[in-house]
DNA sequence: TCAAAAGTGTTGTGTATACACCCATGT
DNA sequence: ACATGGGTGTATACACAACACTTTTGA
């Protein structure tokens, strides 16, 4: 495969971002994930990612490719969370040649249809629960896609798994869960994020009253509600604050026994 | 166009690791620099570091360039805490090619003669208090070395900034303090690198408590009791424990306005 | 009228902070 | 004796967990 390639100069290491895109559906946290058109693992499910251009930091590379393949529009892939998870460059990782891959992990809202519709690479994407997608070999029930469950590209499965432990970790102790929510939502909503993402129940009361006594944390809008799916009491509605640390942490239950 | 690996689609780059080494020493927190001899940035400092070689993960060449540039012997090297920090990517980042650093950090205890004797680079690196490194063209009183304090190379001085922000956020949810320790100290000792990384005072009695009532933080050595530089009552001594994450943290006093 | 979801109140338990106090050692 | 640093005790404040309770909507 590096035939072609000018064998005199030292050996050439290629730089790549990986790209673990997280987002809650339907009370199940989901990836998106890339079915890969090209041996090696041709058929097999991957992270989203892609070459670093020449002229590009790994951050600029990271937001083209999500832009790309998720066919977002440019000004709301600008604005997204993305952040360095690590990097990861074992010398075998890829078997043809030396890639150091840049891995990130992006936080985004539910979307209506997630990745159909645009061009380039968006029509082989889908989004997969994380559960499935870390089982190697284990494809959960006749319904789902062959290939989901059998194990991912490369060293994504270790990256994805990277990945879901830095989200868990980060909405402890930063104001991240309103990433995975739209622009203005309710605290229902906000703790369901909560309780898909760290998979534990949280007591309600107490979950309210420590999201609104931190400062910058979320916003009231001023005069709305939100019928919560035609049941129920209208709850109020809320917008993320300028707040991006949580002190004290919330940290989630099953953490930290204590004694 | 992102799945394809065109060979020719890519110009080479260059992976190397830059190292943020810490230690403390006589009641400030120290890095290790090493003055450069090329150009660019020839006769400044800089973070110790090098290419990453055809065969080796960056973890890997960040443990030999710390061996090979600290003279440490190479056990001593392969048990040390070293991490990930992050990767920086601009473009311009160096001005001859595209290089790409894959930052780490790494704790080390104090150590009687820091960079010297050894072979190698070891006799170019000097370890330089944090803040006289960080202050661009402060330079701190006629006895230091022209060029310390005068900026770093590179982008090192963000790479310094980012690692020594993390290594404070560190002591506040890991065991990590105990790294800057020798293999037996005292509480006292313990409390001083809190207090030296945070820059701030604990109170000793809280600190004790916190320390101890932590399981697995740190462990009694038996009989064993140290004299304090003299003065005062001997301290009994204590090792590390197998605990790596501190539930609940200890968070530094200025951090958290509570209210 | 009932179920479902939002929102409020109360109370016990534990942890943290601040500070007072005692102990052992060198000068 | 006294300064210095190690070690113990304790009262107060604060934060959190648990749970009872009220409110507002749709069916």
């Amino acid at each position: 495969m590096t035939a072609g390639y000018d064998p005199h100069a030292f050996e050439p290491f290629a730089v790549t971002v990986d790209l673990a895109v997280f987002t809650v559906r339907a009370g199940a946290l989901h990836v998106l994930l890339i079915r890969r058109g090209q041996e090696p693992y041709a058929g097999t499910w991957a992270l989203p990612g892609g070459f670093v251009l020449p002229r590009e930091s790994a951050e600029t590379a990271a937001r083209r490719e999500l832009a790309e393949e998720t066919g977002l529009a440019p000004d709301v892939v600008a604005a997204l969370h993305l952040e360095q998870l690590r990097t990861y460059s074992d010398p075998d990782r890829d078997p043809r040649m030396r890639v150091v891959s840049v891995a990130f992990t992006a936080l985004v809202p539910d979307m209506p249809e997630p990745a159909a519709g645009g061009g380039g690479d968006a029509d082989r994407a889908r989004w997969v629960p994380v559960g499935e997608a870390a089982a190697p070999g284990a494809d959960p029930g006749p319904g789902s896609d062959p290939g989901v469950g059998s194990g991912l590209a490369f060293d994504h499965a270790v990256i994805l798994a990277d990945a879901r432990e830095r989200v868990g970790s980060k909405l402890e102790y930063t104001c991240l869960a309103s990433a995975f929510c739209p622009p203005e939502f309710t605290l229902g909503e906000l703790q369901a994020v909560y309780e898909t993402v760290w998979d534990t129940a949280l007591d309600r009361p107490n979950f309210r009253r420590k999201v609104l006594a931190t400062p910058g944390f979320v916003e009231a809008v001023p005069g709305a509600a939100r019928l919560t799916g035609g049941r129920g009491k209208p709850a109020a509605l809320y917008r993320p604050g300028p707040a991006t640390t949580l002190h004290p942490p919330l940290l989630r239950p099953s953490e930290g026994p204590t004694r």
